[in-house]
DNA sequence: CACATATATATCGAATTGGCATATCGGAAT
DNA sequence: ATTCCGATATGCCAATTCGATATATATGTG
């Protein structure tokens, strides 16, 4: 899914902004999707050529006019067809596992502080999410709810298992003084 | 973490070809990071530039020679050096849980047929991590281990919770034929 | 009073993806 | 029998995306 059609998509919640679209990705998408404004804005200008857009221009003072967009017959029609796709697999970059993977290789007492912080982090985005689930759609709520529920059996298992790649870490400082030595 | 850092980890853990390297991603890493071919072999010539990684060139019949990279010193201490950095956040991207969002839009039954083949999908990943946990360090445990966790985390949710979107979808049906009306 | 944050669009280099090209072997399906 | 696919192996290239930067101002925060 390119970002055209993630434009596509959020403009049939409701017309905005390059800006809007990109605060409402924040907002709602953050925890399984996300686009750069590097990407959204080009992608606007396309959709609006290929006439999948509408745009109106809002003049505003002291800051570049405000330029609406809103879904095209075509360009709603488009949006199901895109929809109609069977979705491809989720991908996921987390440098943070990386980083237990090789945890050996930290000093002691920084695998400790990451899975501290990616706890804290963890309960943040929970706290969150629970502030806004009253007032969604059934669709909404089970997006969110699956954040929660994943978030939570993250943070459930860093806290059980842990001593996992925290003890790996002590280890290895003694390693590395017979490495140091080796080398 | 960009791929020539990720190369140098995957090194780490013994020599290896652009090609091997691309394999153990996909084995070992394949649910929590990845890196295509396009970007593996731009990686490693510049690594070689840089004086981080060392090349032999076996010669093959019928093949492009086989260059098997290893790390040198400066390698492992950029390595480490990496890895001293706290770890930026998670970055999910699924089409999805997107689709799910939009569920809406979708004719009536696709949604069920989604969640089915996802339940699946897991399914497959958890028993194919099971296969290979036994003989494993307790950092890639560790990892293995988060990964099984937030699967089946997963499965449940989209178990308990799939009439959020499904029903939505039924309903859908009676309001496009109202929509096809109105426009 | 300085500094960060929000509003708003846009450009641009760097990084990354995914498909293609090249070449051969073995196994599976037709 | 033959065709087609996947594994092995590197690499190029166009399209896409990221992340930083530029520009300009109002408002809130320490």
């Amino acid at each position: 899914m390119d970002v055209r059609t993630l434009c596509l998509g959020v403009l049939s919640l409701g017309d905005a902004s390059g800006y809007e679209i990109k605060k409402r990705l924040e907002d709602t998408f953050s925890h399984f999707y996300d686009a750069s404004f590097g990407s959204i804005y080009p992608a606007l200008n396309r959709l609006q050529k290929d006439g999948l857009v509408h745009c109106e221009t809002e003049a505003q003072a002291n800051r570049p006019d405000k330029k609406v967009y809103n879904l095209t017959v075509d360009g709603r029609l488009k949006l199901v067809a895109e929809f109609n796709n069977m979705p491809g697999r989720d991908r996921v970059r987390s440098e943070f596992l990386v980083a237990m993977l090789f945890s050996d290789l930290l000093p002691a007492g920084r695998v400790g502080e990451m899975i501290d912080r990616r706890i804290d982090e963890h309960r943040k985005f929970v706290s969150q999410l629970e502030n806004r689930e009253v007032r969604s759609t059934p669709a909404q709520q089970f997006v969110a709810g699956y954040g929660r529920a994943l978030s939570e059996a993250a943070t459930n298992y860093l806290q059980e298992n842990r001593y996992l790649v925290e003890s790996e870490a002590l280890l290895a400082q003694v390693d590395n003084d017979r490495v140091e030595v080796a080398d």
